[in-house]
RNA sequence: GGCCGAGUAGUUCAGUAGGUUAGAAUGCCAGCCUGUCACGCUGGAGGUCGACGGUUCGAGCCCGUUCUCGGUCGCCA
């Protein structure tokens, strides 16, 4: 085994002041370049690079040991500080050089499947594979105590405003509402499972019944539902709740620690208190309940203009309930080009829009998709409606309101992107309320928009027997450049309100009781008001460090089958732990 | 489950109209080299073209099936 050498500095710390100093590093070999009696080294560690030189002042046998050094030996270095005859401005160390006087070498390397360089473009299934290597980049290393920064604060914040964090239970019970559980099944009673928790949820407000009054948590969360770039199936949040408060007093706590966040970590000063949008103004303005405001084009109503117009399409739309709506694109009429165009109208087809119908407002004149069917006249009408000026480009798409909402919500951000109208250096901070408490999905199925224990908002009460999707609930969602960072809700703490909503929800007395009957019991014995709010950790620091992926934040994520590359999750139980755990597999179960 | 894209050297990719022995860059190996830092020069090794089947005298290329990966919609109380 060879020799530990104790390092007296890190690779990315040297610099021209410490010349003459007698140091030792210890890392991995970046690069070994030889020039025959000369070889340089480029010697890594978290915090960088920095040159090791091996010249005539090294014996042979040293200069002998330094030219067999390949990529990824993990190396350790004794030597001088010097200042460069040749300096390299690319790097922080660039003044200076180690010149060796004694190398030793810790482990070989095989050649790498992986470029350990921040700007490879590798295939992303390798890199999570090799995720080790990958972590070994200076960018990842970056990231990951980016993230590390990010929780510190977040723990010094609530802890400062009179928050307590407390662990809840991983193995909880199975709750078969929302996204999918994962289970565990249980060995000391057969046929039963755990789930592992998809939020805290039901924990903190029995920490709260159990007088904790302010909670935090940096929480583990599972679910097992279909991944995305920034979705994974276990993720992290800053899970809070608070004892006697409102919306105003979870909104304001949360404004200052995101001021003070955004401060610590990335030195930039945010204007609070951020504005708030209704969710009803979110949608109707950008066709989104969490819009980027970093650019404008907003969303327009157009029913008015064209229910009683001759284009069927839009009449019949109408008539079905539905709506048109448009954007104006500034400066966009020369850009999108027919070709371009359709390839916009198939990327709006995902949201069930059956078509994309455009005016273009040229110097030349004006020409449109729907030409056939409007006069010149009226196309300009509509121009000036949208408030269209020449250069610009108005596209409508019509139907369900919801369709046209999503349709549009999408393509504003599409084509402002395509446009560079977004201002990437700016940090929107939003906050979306009053949303809906209930939704309706496909099969007519009425469900809580947030989640059961949401409080709705009181004088809507009255609208629960006639017209349950338009009560409104103390709900809220803090959103980030177009991203929810986070949401949360004012609790529903008296019995018999919640008995009511769940009423509303369809659930029987036996169900409720089943699936939330110890919440329900705690409530009867003394529930303090109490609301709360949960960050997509991993989300926030995505967004924060400029990353497109939830991964590059996240040490070992799994891959889009939700498995992980590196360990081989999920794999078989063998023969013995099924017959324990009371499992026998399906047949057609390999 | 639907839609879109991709799969060729360790890696990133090219591959013409279906035609000899499938190329480039980088990486790797060997030799030379005292100021390199994307070192340079010379030489070399490295391929089941994702898999299976079909069409053809002949398939990396055409057809069918399938697998894998990524993005996205559904889904994510």
């Amino acid at each position: 085994m060879a020799e530990l050498f104790r390092r007296t500095n890190m690779c990315g710390e040297l610099r021209l002041a410490d010349e003459g100093k007698a140091v030792v590093l210890n890392g991995w070999v970046q690069k070994a370049r030889s020039l025959g009696s000369l070889v340089f080294i480029d010697l890594r560690d978290k915090t960088g690079i920095t040159q090791i030189t091996f010249n005539e002042d090294a014996p042979a046998e040293l200069l002998e040991r330094a030219k067999s050094l390949r990529s990824e030996y993990v190396v350790g270095v004794k030597g001088v500080v010097h200042e460069r005859s040749a300096k390299n401005p690319n790097l922080p160390t660039g003044d200076i050089e180690v010149f060796a006087t004694d190398l030793v070498i810790y482990s070989e390397a095989e050649t790498p499947p992986i470029y350990i360089k921040d700007d490879d473009n590798v295939d992303d299934n390798l890199r999570l594979k090799y995720r080790y290597l990958d972590l070994r980049k200076l960018k990842m290393q970056r990231n990951l105590t980016f993230r590390h920064n990010v929780v510190k604060v977040t723990r010094d914040y609530f802890n400062e405003n009179g928050f307590t964090e407390v662990e809840t239970p991983i193995l909880i019970k199975p709750t078969p509402e929302g996204a999918r559980d994962y289970l565990v099944p249980s060995r000391v009673k057969n046929g039963s499972f755990y789930a592992l928790p998809q939020s805290p949820q039901m924990f903190k407000q029995l920490l709260m019944v159990g007088g904790t009054d302010r909670y935090m948590q940096i929480a583990k969360c599972f679910r097992d539902e279909d991944l995305r770039a920034d979705r994974q199936p276990e993720f992290t949040q800053i899970d809070l709740e608070m004892s006697f408060a409102g919306v105003d007093d979870v909104i304001e706590v949360q404004e200052g620690f995101l001021k003070r966040l955004m401060h610590d970590v990335m030195g930039i000063d945010v204007q609070t208190p951020f504005p708030r949008l209704t969710y009803d103004e979110a949608m109707s303005r950008y066709g989104s309940d969490k819009p980027d405001t970093r650019f404008g084009i907003e969303l327009m109503d157009l029913t008015e203009t064209f229910r009683d117009c001759s284009f069927e399409v839009f009449t019949d739309a109408i008539k079905d309930g539905g709506a048109v709506r448009a954007i104006t694109v500034p400066g966009g009429a020369a850009e999108f080009t027919r070709k371009k165009i359709d390839k916009l109208t198939n990327e709006v087809r995902q949201y069930g829009a059956r078509g994309l119908f455009w005016i273009k407002f040229e110097q030349e004149g004006i020409s449109s998709s729907i030409s056939k069917f409007f006069t010149t006249e009226e196309l300009q009408h509509i121009l000036h409606v949208c408030e269209a000026s020449v250069g610009d480009v108005v596209f409508m798409v019509c139907g369900k309101p919801k369709v046209t909402f999503d349709a549009l919500g999408y393509l504003r951000k599409r084509t402002a992107d395509a446009l560079g109208l977004i201002d990437k250096s700016k940090f929107n901070f939003l906050w979306v309320v009053d949303f809906p408490m209930f939704e309706q999905d496909d099969d007519g199925r009425i469900k809580a928009m947030h989640h059961p224990f949401t409080k709705p908002k009181l004088e809507d009460l009255d609208k629960l027997d006639t017209d349950m999707l338009s009560i409104k609930a103390d709900a809220y969602d803090i959103v980030l450049n177009g991203i929810e960072l986070g949401g949360g809700s004012v609790r529903i703490h008296d019995r018999k309100l919640q008995a009511l909503m769940f009423k509303a929800l369809g659930l029987t007395d036996e169900e409720c009781q089943q699936k939330f009957g110890f919440l329900i019991e705690a409530f009867k014995y003394g529930a303090p008001p109490h609301a709360g709010l949960a960050y997509g950790l991993d989300r926030l620091v995505m967004l924060l460090l400029g990353e497109s992926s939830i991964r590059e934040t996240i040490a070992f994520p799994k891959n889009q089958n939700a498995e992980c590359p590196v360990c081989e999750a999920p794999g078989p139980a063998d023969d013995e732990q099924l017959k324990e755990l009371g499992i026998r597999l399906a047949d057609d179960v390999e």
